[in-house]
DNA sequence: TAGCCTCCTGAACGAGCGTTTACCTTGGCC
DNA sequence: GGCCAAGGTAAACGCTCGTTCAGGAGGCTA
């Protein structure tokens, strides 16, 4: 079952809507995904993802070498997916701290909101890679936050951002850590049933943060 | 079971500081809370916990059911006490909308930032309890946010809070989320080791929540 | 001292885990 | 056809899990 030759490697993302012209690779990730989200890593096991797809459990390891490295591939296509649209959203937001926040809070919630399944594995099971595995994708939620602390320290040295201080003093880090914390835990709780579309949920998002930030209204 | 005659029930907190005068029973709480925070429920064994305190496996089920009882137990009483602070805080606060959520943040945020290895445990791994016992917890949680959601409602009524609106509507209940998401999470990044104390947090963070709903800043 | 109660030990149980292995089927190519 | 590689199956491996249970140590009370 699930016989495929034919789907070239080559042209560009599979697409999520046929699901029987899928490879099995991609039927793999598929099915782990949305199990490790809905039930969590240690409790999945290798034989419930491949049911999942049709197929018994040591098939998996003609795919992957482990357990382990399936969640590293989800995880990791996804967190580099993000840190690539975060860049993009910033660079082509012009030289305004302002317009550059609101471009990245409209991708970043937008993209906790659609993908919030992804988001949510990879938020939430990472903690079961191991040391090695799991650098590179610490490493990119550093470059996300520091992305904003960026957009930050540039709006407050402009005058355009005036945020909160404790004792007199900014904490950019940690600002920057609780703006990431909202937006990241809307895949927690958004549902497409709920009240607000995506759109709508980046618009409320943007405001906060820039509320929270203090941005001036206009030069 | 857990029968104690001597240390007297009535009289307040355990004392987490003298660790070998501790019963049996909140010995096993104590290693259970640090594991299952360290290393999450379902990869930390009935063996390692009981190994934490001096004791062989067999033991737990003198004082527990089960190490799903077990993990009740302990976000039961967090959660409860949580629940507990956040009512008294806001009961104390007077009527003032402003005061009511900068008390009710405070408390919430030193709570989330002191007792953040429970607050974590609390949050993240209340997954794993069956649906019978995770709906007391449920339940407390959703009183928690229509504290918040009551006094957002109160203070957009009295005119001192203008929070950001979709569509021209208010979400209170999404803002409210978001809030809510944003002081819980400390516990997951903040260490007495960084840059802010707890107050220093709290001020923080009262002083975000506060612009985020757009509270006038004096009557 | 005898009896009881509380609590712990340490071995055992059955189940389920991730992974390995030997073998089978299929389709393309000479 | 014969061969090969890809990728499947199903059984088995060694291991660890949560839980149970018979038995024993130690401290009360009578």
């Amino acid at each position: 079952m699930s016989k495929r030759k034919t789907v070239g490697a080559g042209e560009g993302l599979p697409e999520a809507t046929e699901r029987e012209a899928r490879p099995p690779v991609e039927a793999i990730r598929a099915a782990a995904f949305a199990q490790f989200a809905e039930r969590g890593y240690p409790v999945v096991t290798v034989r419930d993802i491949m049911k999942a797809c049709g197929l018994t459990q040591g098939a998996l390891y003609n795919h992957f070498k482990s357990k382990d490295e399936l969640l590293h591939d989800i995880i990791a296509s996804t967190q580099g997916e993000l840190e690539r649209l975060c860049q993009e959203a910033v660079k082509g937001a012009g030289a305004d701290p302002r317009a550059q926040l609101a471009a990245f809070v409209r991708v970043y919630v937008v993209r906790h909101c659609r993908l919030r399944i992804e988001a949510l594995v990879a938020n939430r099971e990472i903690g079961w890679l191991d040391a090695a595995r799991v650098s590179d994708i610490r490493r990119s939620r550093r470059a996300i936050r520091d992305i904003v602390v960026t957009i930050l320290t540039r709006g407050v040295e402009s005058g355009v951002f005036d945020p909160p201080r404790v004792d007199g003093k900014h904490d950019l880090k940690a600002i920057a850590m609780a703006l990431l914390d909202q937006c990241t835990h809307v895949s927690m709780w958004y549902g497409p049933g709920g009240d607000l579309a995506e759109e709508q949920m980046a618009k409320l998002y943007t405001e906060m943060v820039l509320r929270v930030v203090g941005a001036r209204l206009q030069d």
